[in-house]
DNA sequence: CCAAAAGTGTTTCCTTTACACCCATGC
DNA sequence: GCATGGGTGTAAAGGAAACACTTTTGG
């Protein structure tokens, strides 16, 4: 049980065990006024038809976050880069998977508009799942993902505060009403539309405005919004501060 | 360059690359009015002499936090179980070890009054030494240390605003001065004594009394402190805020 | 009494919130 | 005109910061 001494490991690297490493992705959007994430139904054993994060093996001569992109592109495929890529935590229980011991790095994602995903690899379906349905249990997660789907879902809401994370499930030109829909869904809010206006303006560079030759015009009336894209300020200063949940 | 298919690999998992896994950890705590990370000084190639996060190894049967725990107590002596054991990355480039494929993932830890900190295993020297150094650029470290200490010194002062952490720095019994002074260290900063008394009362369960029969008498005159001990609430709210930097 | 540190009160300022109101479009 | 959503103004409430002031000890 004892290994042996470190002096000698730092000789004999071959002494100590090897590990294979995984990267689970979750790639959000927001679709239909929900805040979405992809899922597979698994079409091999074990948990063969349970639902859980797309992931895979990282290659030999792959950084992690290199084979989170791939794996994206894989069980998505999604042409385009995602908006924002980001590593959350690392998850390594010695029986996490029966099969074999295995430690996985969790990346999260978010894209815009995704095309249907398709299953592929150990996937027998994909869908992009509303994060309550799995929140409220009417969907269940295998292996340890509920776990890492609660912490990844926490940050992702806790980013919205402080960072600009919000533009990138948009179109590049957007609107400011837009941009509340995506907070109103990720946050299940409904925030005020005129305070949203102006907190998002006092952040110096965060949105410019687009062509203003075109602005957009609802489908139910209504004064057409103005276009903006993302400017180069990634934190928002104030914060947008996230309502207490009822 | 392309693998096997997953559909292969569900079923011969041993097709797939292994890893080592290791375990960098930054042991922090407060002394002589600044905060502090155990550093060591390499005892062995690559890197012989140079200032590192203490690392190793994670074993076959072990969970990561289980390593975590382990190294720290072989690199530190310290018996006591850290006040606050945290994972806060994965690092995993394919170079970022010459030796071999290596991934590490990033644990911090919190320690109060620790021992002297002792060389061994790959380490010739091992030290408490002040963020500050490390930030200044007169303690340069090795492999992509740096990255990883800039990551989690971030997240520490980060998390000194919204969660009970400060308190993981200090004796079971402490004063409300005392506290200030870690938040000071970790911060760089001079809070108004007045307004953090009443910031730290104002979350219920953060701080409850401890045996009035000794209040804390200081060395140098002044009214003595009563001591309080923690309470069960984790978190601040309201949070203590950071004050902007000059 | 004085110095020093703990702890409380109070005023001022700033941010956030709620909501009234005006603007610009389709029908 | 009227409905609808975009966008601005504003007053009231709440929280943070600065700092004066009181309390309790040692010398």
């Amino acid at each position: 049980m004892k290994p042996l001494s470190k002096q000698a490991a730092g000789h004999n690297p071959d002494d100590y065990p090897r590990f294979a490493v995984t990267v689970d992705i979750a790639v959000f959007t927001v679709a239909e006024g929900a805040l979405r994430v992809l899922l597979i139904q698994r079409g091999e054993e074990p948990h063969l038809g349970a639902w859980a994060l797309p992931g895979g093996f990282v290659h030999e001569d792959e950084d992690l976050d290199s084979a989170a992109i791939r794996e994206l592109h894989e069980e998505t495929s999604i042409k385009q880069a995602p908006g924002h890529l980001e590593q959350f935590g690392a998850y390594g229980d010695p029986d996490r998977d029966p099969r074999q011991r295995v430690v996985t790095v969790g990346y999260w994602a978010v894209v815009t508009d995704p095309p249907e995903p398709v299953g592929g690899g150990d996937a027998a379906y994909a869908e992009f799942v509303a994060v309550s349905e799995v929140e409220s249990g009417r969907i269940v997660l295998a292996f340890d993902h509920k776990q890492i789907f609660d912490d990844v879902v926490e940050r992702v809401r806790k980013q919205l505060e402080t960072t600009g994370l919000g533009r990138k499930f948009l179109e590049p030109e957007f609107t400011i009403s837009e941009l509340r829909q995506v907070y109103n869904a990720a946050w299940d809010a409904n925030l005020d539309a005129g305070n949203f206006q102006r907190k998002v303006s006092l952040t110096d560079g965060f949105l410019v405005p687009a062509n203003k030759k075109k602005p957009k015009v609802s489908d139910r009336g209504g004064r057409p919004a103005s276009l903006w894209t993302s400017g180069p300020a990634e934190m928002l200063d104030p914060p947008i501060t996230r309502p207490p949940k009822d």
